[in-house]
DNA sequence: ACGGCCCTCGTGTCAGACAAGTTGACGAAG
DNA sequence: CTTCGTCAACTTGTCTGACACGAGGGCCGT
């Protein structure tokens, strides 16, 4: 988590690869919708300039995210979307660039802040001393940038982001769950697009951005689980400021009695 | 999440899956560890006694699962647990019943209480009146069994796991929120597993599990997020109560402050 | 109108072959 | 003896052609 260089090498992707990528965005983009079938092998093979090997290899790989069922003797069909496996990172980044997550985001918005406020609360229990200064140091970046520039430009979001991500990753490192750092690092990318919007759009952003991570460190530093948990939901809960009335805001009495009786059945 | 049904049709599984099945078995029980690498294709053929492509496709199967990296020349190696799909059904599956989630159950376990106390919270939201009315339901259901007999067989037990997996299950509903009914829905059967240990080892287990359930009903049905939050925490931690020496217990004065200072770097 | 048979289509599997990239060993040069 | 370049063997990636098997739809007879 706290490391992010780039993968290794990059081997150029495979025929077959680079064919499931495309009928990845097919399928999320919703050009071929649940229940209908996909073109036969053969079909696919000819359009795309292959041979029906490597088409079925990447029709396979679609099996595996569960994007399709194929059975022997009947064409294959995409899967509904209940059986879609969410936390695949090819249907995430799919998702991501076709521009298909808006039905998604407020969902993994929503989804973060609980893993994060847990997570908070876990690390003021686990945390070390080195990983405190670790937190301080990124604090401590964000301040001086903050001190140091009058307007922030897009190059100072940048950086600031950089330093809150870090600063997130130091939190998730501490509570020794490589599960919970592993969620948030599927969900990342996404992450990284709400948090520059929220920025660029709140002319004191970054100051009100730094003063909850002071918080959030102030509780993880006295162990205080409950204080921990609560300071990162209300940070998270500003940081999605911009499409918060949708979110829940069950800190703040929430305005949902309305739809509260609906919904018979 | 509330239909609990089996699969439409269980179609056998094809040549292909049986082999990645087989192969993730011996990975996820380490006879080949990570950067290890695979037997060759041909090997393989030649010792499951198939063509050159099935085991391509179940190579390809792992691939996409990420538990092996190959590039065209050099063989397929074993890629680092870091790169493991975690959350893909197969993976977990095998991880179950090659009985090697003991390294993993902890952390799942702890991200099922994360993930469901947020969840409470959030049902405390948004809950419907017909919702609740079913969560009372099953609880109505839990103390009759209660009532009804002296002591728990292993048959009630069964039953009352039931009811108590379905009234979760209708709180994670309550959240409108897909992405973590899915989340659970994966580490589910190993929930069920220790669900059933904490209920069989302590004699006034079910009596205590059902004052918990009666607690978070009661949060989210005065629309209280943050009791909700607080009742499911507990609640967890109880139901975890087998290795809750092992887990954080960051609402009862965390003793980790032992912990706490070491491990520099 | 209804039910059973057959034919067609599509996936599952096989065999053999070639292309392309990687690795390691061997040999030549310094 | 060390070092570097070349080559050969191995492995994955891709292609071709073919057959088996299950599913679905249309046709025909009742």
């Amino acid at each position: 988590m706290a490391n992010d260089e780039p993968a290794v090498t990059l081997r150029s992707p495979t025929l077959s690869e680079r064919i499931s990528d495309a009928l990845v965005r097919r399928i999320v983009r919703g050009e071929i919708q649940p229940g209908d079938a996909m073109p036969s092998e053969e079909e696919l093979a000819t359009q795309f300039d292959v041979s029906r090997p490597v088409v079925r290899e990447a029709v396979k790989e679609l099996t595996v995210i569960g994007l399709v069922e194929s059975r022997q003797g009947r064409s294959t069909r995409v899967a509904p979307e209940r059986d879609w496996n969410d936390f695949d990172p090819r249907l995430i980044a799919a998702r991501i660039d076709t521009g298909a997550f808006d039905t998604v985001l407020l969902e993994l918005l929503e989804l973060r802040r609980v893993i994060e406020s847990g997570a908070a609360g876990l690390a003021a229990g686990r945390r070390t001393s080195p990983e405190l200064a670790q937190m301080e140091a990124e604090i401590g970046a964000m301040e001086e940038m903050l001190a140091s520039v009058d307007s922030f430009e897009a190059d100072d979001i940048d950086h600031f982001t950089d330093a809150d991500i870090r600063f997130h990753g130091l939190v998730l490192d501490a509570t020794r769950n490589h599960l919970l750092i592993r969620l948030i690092e599927l969900i990342g990318p996404l992450l990284r697009v709400g948090r520059r919007m929220s920025l660029e759009r709140r002319p004191d952003g970054p100051a009100e951005s730094l003063h909850g991570h002071q918080a959030i460190l102030e509780a993880i530093r006295s162990g205080d689980a409950a204080a921990a948990r609560q300071s990162m939901r209300e940070h998270l809960s500003w940081t999605a400021n911009l499409r918060l009335d949708e979110l829940d805001d069950d800190d703040r009495g929430a305005p949902l009695a309305s739809r509260r009786e609906s919904t018979p059945g």
